[in-house]
Formats: C-alpha cells, structure tokens, sequence
DNA sequence: CTGAAAGCGCTTACAG
DNA sequence: CTGAAAGCGCTTACAG
C-alpha cells in the first residue's frame, strides 16, 4: 500500500538515490546496465515521480487551470464547455498535463483563484474565456507574472495572445445569405452585452446590413437560456414590422424560437427563417433542422492548449486566428414570404 | 514577478522561518503581537503556502479527480456532467480543494490515470462515474489504496462506497403513471446496456410492467446521442402494434422523437406519449414540453464531494442513497388514443 | 561512471 | 515563548 519511493529503489538496487534519479530520467551519470536494472525495479514497484517533490526543485506544476465563470443554469446546455475541453484535454493528456477546473460566480472571484493557484503554484497558466469588454483579467494576470492566453479576439486580450475566431466574419456571411435570399428585416437574438464576441457580432451586424442595403437589424440581448431567447423570440414577433429572419447566438435559444413561432402560428422556415450559432447535434434532432454557423471547437481548445504550454515553456506566442465559423444552411431558412412565387 | 516564500516573511519580520509557519498556521509557539505582525507581512508579500512543499511533508495533495469516460460527441449535449460537476465544485472549492479533470477512452486508460494520479501524489482521492455491470474499477482502486466514491448504485460499486439514485423507484413510477392513463404497449429507449444504471432500469421495467399487468416493454440499447435515439424510435413506431408510449433514457433522444413522430404524421401525445430522463433546460423549450423524470443533479454532485472529502479525512462512508427522481407530467404525456373519447 | 552534499519550501518534533 | 534540526522526495551541481 505505501507507495515506493526512490529510495526504495536505491535499497533494492544497491545505489544510491542520485543514480536513480539519474537513471529515471534518461541523464548521463549510470552504466547502461545499471540504467536497465533501475528502470526494472522502478516499474516493478510501481514507482510514479512524487509531483509535489518534483516542482518543488523549481519545476514545474504540470498542470494548467481553467475557471468557469457561467451559472449554473446555463452550463449544462452550453455544449460548448465540454467540447473545448474535451480539445484541451487531448493535447494536455498526452504530454502528461493536468487539468485543474473551477466554478466561479464573479470576475473578482477568479482573479482571486488565479493569483490563489499561482501563489501556490499548482498551476503554470491558466486559459482565459468568456472575455468581456475592457476586461481586467488580462493586465491583471500579466502583473502576476502567470502565464496564460485569452480564448477570445485580440481586442480585449490586452498583454495576452488571443486564439480566436473571427465571429464578424460569420455575421457577414449569414447577412449575405439572408440578403440574397432577399430578407430585408433581420434581428438578432444575442448573448449578454458584456462578452466581447457578443459585442463584436453587434458591431459586425450593424455593417453588414448596412453593407447589404438593409435596415439595421434589431438586437435583444439575453443570458443565454432558453427562456430568455423564447420571451426575446415572442418580443420581436408581435411587434409591428417583425423580422422575417432572426439569427441567435446560441442554438438552445434557436430551439426556442421554434416553439415560440409554433405558438404564434408561423411556420419555419415559411415565415420565419431562423439562424443557430455554434451548432450542436441538437440543431440537427428538431424539426425543420436548424441552419446554423458550426466550426470546430475542439479544435480551438486543442490550439488553446498548444499555445498555452508553447508560453509555458518559454516560447514566444502570438495570436492564432482559428477558422471562423461557416454557415450551414439546413431547413429552418428559406427566402421570406413577399420573395416566394404565390 | 518572484512568489515570496516563508523565508521571505521571516527575514522581514526578523524571526524564523519556524516562527512564522507557527504564526501563519495558528499554531502556538509565537506571541500574539508576532504573530499579527508575521501575518500583516505576509498579507502585504502576497504569500500563498507552497502546495508542493506542503504536500511533501506527507500533506495531502489537496485535489480530487473526475475522469469522464464518454465520447466527445455526446458529452456537450449531456447536461448531466457540468451539472454533476458544479455540484462538486460547490463543496470542494469553500474546503479549498481543487478538481482535477481528464478525459478517457477506455475503462483501461481510466484505471492508467488513477495509478499515475495517485502515484504522483496528485490527488487524495477520485469519483467513479458511469459504473457498468461487473466493474473492475471499484477493486482495482480499493487495491490501490486510493480512496474514491462510487457514483452509481451500491450493487456495483464494490468495496467502494455508493452515492446512488434509485432509478428502479423511477421506472416504477413512471410505468405507474402510464398503466393509470391506460397504457397497455410501452417501450424504451435505453442508454448503453453496459451502464450499470442502464441494467437497474431494464429490470425495473419488467418489474413494472408485470405488476402493472401489461405485456414486457420493449426495449432498445443505443448510445445516447440524438440519432440513435430517433433511429431507434422509428424503429419502434413503424413496428406492427406501435407503442403507445415510449420512455427515454435521456432528454435529447426524446427531443428526438418529437421529430421522428412528426415525421410519421403522429402527434404527441395524442397518439404517442413521451417520458424524457433527467430533464434539462431543454424539455422546456419543444412543444409541447416533455413529461420527464428530474433530480436534483448538482445536490447529487454535492453529496458525493462531501463523501469522498469525508473518506480522505479517514471517516468511515457508508451508502448513500439520493433521492430518487420524480416524474413530472407536462405535455408530452396523455391516455393513448383508445382510451380517449372519440 | 559513481558518490556525498545541498537545496526546493514547508512542517513537525525536540531542545532551550 | 523561541530557536536550531531533521525530513518529506526529488533534482542539480560538484567533487572523486
């Protein structure tokens, strides 16, 4: 039951502990048979290198955190979280990286777990995301020397490398394709203000549709639930002059909306046309089958991840554009009413 | 930029290095005024306790792990685990312990994970999730020393103490519920066959369907993910003597099979009623909304963290049994059609 | 190639 | 109440 240490090895073998160590670790300083003999012991026994042992010879923690800053209520639906990480994880895995994961519920709360973890050096960085506009986390983890990247556009990374993807570059995609289409009123039902993408989309969007020749589409914002995209949904749709498409920032809202269009008598994509962002396979399980914007976001975790230990280990980063995402048309878009034949 | 240490503290304060651990763990051995003086000093540095030096002094490590053993392609979309997991973190993060999380693909790797984690000190303990019928995780840890929680049903769990739900309390109320409307033909969609909780269910199916003197459910095993759901719900329905109502092991096959019934011209519930497992936001957004069992999942997550720190602390863990959960009737649940008046 | 020493940052036990 | 020592399990530099 007690697990072996080097020492332990040493006794067995008949060395001392420092031939071990140099043994183990692939270094000069033993004879290849003693190296062999060592290493047989070793995994005999079952030994594992004692990690606290090891960082505390100015090494490292190996292990890199990540805070999540969402209520629990919206988590859970948000695929997104488990997909990123499930990329982390499978470039973090394989170099024998830990993951340490915490739930905060403000941004001084995990400021306050950043400088807690890295003061007490269990992690050698951290991923940054959900970043807002003017964000502080940036500056404020570059002051404390902890190395770490911001998941999100190099606008508000500050001091940081931004991995992103290019968000506004979606939003011109899917107006383009509503404008040809030959929709004129577009609106959008958008994730919280504070977000920097969100903020970006709200930008993008204003240009798009200026660009396309159309009205400026109306913007609700909401926190993401389900709930909330079905009254923004309802708003938007007894109002005078409703939307003849309305693009969501998430796909759980976009669900929504369907139930919401069912209740008002509209049929999609017939009346309504109605864009997803960030497709889950749950896009793909209603009825019609939600268009949507869908890029990889393991993907995106995985070069996370690389950038993160690359900053790690010293190395410079800089910012990393991932691809942004493209537009799927699927059944819920269609032209609006006054462009079909009668 | 350089994290202060201990040293750094006693130099400043002009004692040593003895005095102030003393002083900042509480520990008599330094006066009052000393003490208040080390700890406004170390306050002032921004000390934070090494936790490799402390976890070298025979200390724990001060983390637990969660491996998730799921395919990327179905945990995003399965709100349980960021529900389980915020429960979880609720518990560890006010006792300061923090969680480690890796993702598997094999029950094989799994147990790999949990040698080199407690090889290297990396954590005091685990959570078992997803048990399966004939589980060798349970004893290969106990064989370990490593201490850990089985979060599934005591009949699996080994030496390992159980935090469960009694899923057959469920299934019986479920199938209670639907013999009183009259239904005489149900089936089941079903989670994978070789999940522990997957198997009590079966078993309480028949179970239920006996007492309830209704022929067998039948039964249909997928993987979890929104196709297999409607490909197994098409299944059923084209099937002579369709089933009137089908329960689902989880919401987004039943969200589904709202789709496969719309499909088929068949309208819920009026000609087929639907039970989804675990409810999400997601049961409340598709129409009509779905009758579902619901628990409280982060409580679950709760439970079992309060467990496992207990079973570090060296106390003695016995079962625990969560409450069950309960069904909810809403729309998607009524008489089937024979039982209706015309 | 091999050995004994020092040190990482802490805690614990043991003298004064 | 205060001080100097030993040790946790490793690694790194420095002699032989």
């Amino acid at each position: 039951m007690k697990r072996p240490t080097m020492a332990d090895i040493a006794r067995r073998a008949g060395v001392s502990k420092v031939a071990v160590s140099y043994a183990l670790n692939d270094q000069p300083g033993v004879s290849e048979t003693t190296r062999a003999s060592i290493k047989s012991i070793a995994d005999e026994l079952g030994w594992r290198p004692n990690s606290a042992a090891r960082a505390l010879n100015g090494g490292r923690a190996q292990a890199v955190g990540l805070i999540v800053r969402r209520p629990a209520r919206t988590l859970g639906v948000e695929p997104f979280f488990m997909e990123f990480i499930s990329g982390v994880e499978s470039v973090l895995s394989e170099r024998s990286y830990a993951l340490m994961l915490q739930m905060a519920t403000t941004l001084d709360s995990e400021i306050e777990v950043c400088r807690r973890w890295w003061g007490e050096r269990r992690v050698d960085g951290v991923f940054l995301i959900d970043l807002q506009a003017d964000d502080v986390r940036p500056s404020v983890i570059e002051a404390l020397g902890l190395p770490a990247v911001a998941v999100g556009p190099p606008e508000v990374s500050g001091p940081l490398p931004a991995i992103w993807s290019d968000d506004g570059e979606s939003v011109h995609e899917i107006v383009r394709y509503l404008a040809v289409l030959g929709h004129r009123r577009i609106a959008r039902v958008a994730g919280p203000p504070e977000l920097a993408h969100t903020r970006i989309r709200d930008a993008a969007l204003r240009e798009a549709c200026r660009e396309a020749g159309i009205a400026p589409a109306t913007v609700v914002h909401t926190d993401y639930t389900g709930d909330a995209g079905a009254r923004a949904t309802r708003a938007l749709l007894i109002a005078p002059d409703r939307p003849t498409a309305i693009v969501f920032d998430n796909d759980i809202m976009a669900v929504a909306a369907l139930s919401v269009a069912q209740e008002l008598n509209l049929t999609i994509p017939a009346d309504l046309s109605i864009v997803a962002w960030d497709e889950s396979p749950l896009t793909q399980v209603v009825r019609p089958m939600l268009s949507a914007v869908t890029r990889d976001i393991a993907a995106y975790g995985a070069s996370s991840a690389e950038a993160l230990l690359a900053l790690i280990e010293g190395e410079e980063v800089m910012d990393i554009r991932e691809g942004y995402a493209r537009f799927v048309p699927r059944g819920s878009t269609c032209p609006p009413p006054d462009r079909r034949p009668v």
